[in-house]
DNA sequence: ATGGTAGAAACTCTA
């Protein structure tokens, strides 16, 4: 099972560079964030003709959440339940035996802001049900945007970016306990160039410089995670006219 | 200390 995850910044924008995307990557399964659409306004039938099913948990103008299958997903929840929140950010479903997790997480503007705040809530709470998610489901994969690059080495400049947004320590320790459920890395199972990142800003020239960051995962339980045979950040796509400011990551399981 | 860019949508917010 090749699985992905691809913050597209806006689906209607991007839908031309999804589906060059699906076609030379063929995951089974994708998950998209950032969509910036309603569910009436989303591009089913475009991507049924490409050969995907789809579940969307969409909302006008920000946000937005997609899972992709080949085969027909069982929808297990849009939203983290029991945590009320009006941000289309979560979106879960079963994909042949696969509990998949779509996930954009806050980006919290900046340290000591009011949406920081809600970014520590929003991750306390999804640590709480992947915790409860991961003792059901042997086989889960929780991906996407996490909006908090893990370790000095997934910053190009930690020294410049230190303490600030996607970088600071609360965000780190917001980070560690969702890792402390119990999920890997995937990117991480494997040797991996230095200097390897899945967001750019779009100023500055950033992409050129490669000043990015690495915020964009794929967790792994333990039972996916020995199954996995590799993990890559899929740059292509960054470097196309009127890109999105992420890149895909691509991860492949050795599950049938 | 600030701005640079992109997207949605409505002349501002979010990232």
């Amino acid at each position: 099972m090749k699985i992905a995850t691809w913050n597209v910044n806006s689906l209607r924008v991007r839908l031309p560079h999804l589906l060059d995307w699906l076609a030379a990557q063929a995951p089974d399964v994708a998950c998209l964030q950032e969509t910036k659409c309603e569910d009436a306004n989303f591009p089913a039938e475009e991507l049924r003709a490409a050969g995907y099913c789809t579940l969307h948990h969409g909302q006008r103008s920000y946000n937005g959440v997609a899972i992709l299958a080949r085969a027909e997903p069982r929808l297990a929840c849009r939203g983290i339940p029991a945590f009320a929140d009006e941000q289309s950010r979560v979106i879960a479903a079963d994909i042949d035996g696969v509990r998949v997790v779509s996930v954009y997480c806050p980006n919290g503007q900046s340290p000591g802001s009011e949406k920081y705040a809600y970014k520590l809530r929003w991750f306390d709470a999804l640590s709480g049900w992947l915790a409860a998610e991961l003792a059901e489901h042997p086989r889960l994969a929780v991906l996407g945007d996490f909006n908090v690059a893990p370790e000095d080495r997934d910053v190009h400049d930690p020294a410049a970016w230190e303490g600030k947004i996607h970088v600071s320590e609360p965000e780190r320790a917001a980070l560690r306990g969702v890792m402390d459920v119990g999920f890997v890395d995937a990117f991480r199972l494997f040797e991996q160039a230095e200097k390897s990142f899945s967001w750019w800003d779009y100023r500055m020239g950033a992409f050129r410089r490669n000043m990015g960051l690495r915020i964009d995962l794929a967790l792994l339980s333990p039972g996916l995670a020995k199954a996995c045979r590799a993990c890559t950040i899929d740059v292509a796509p960054r470097r196309l006219e009127r890109p999105s400011d992420h890149a895909p990551v691509l991860c492949d399981l050795a599950i049938p």
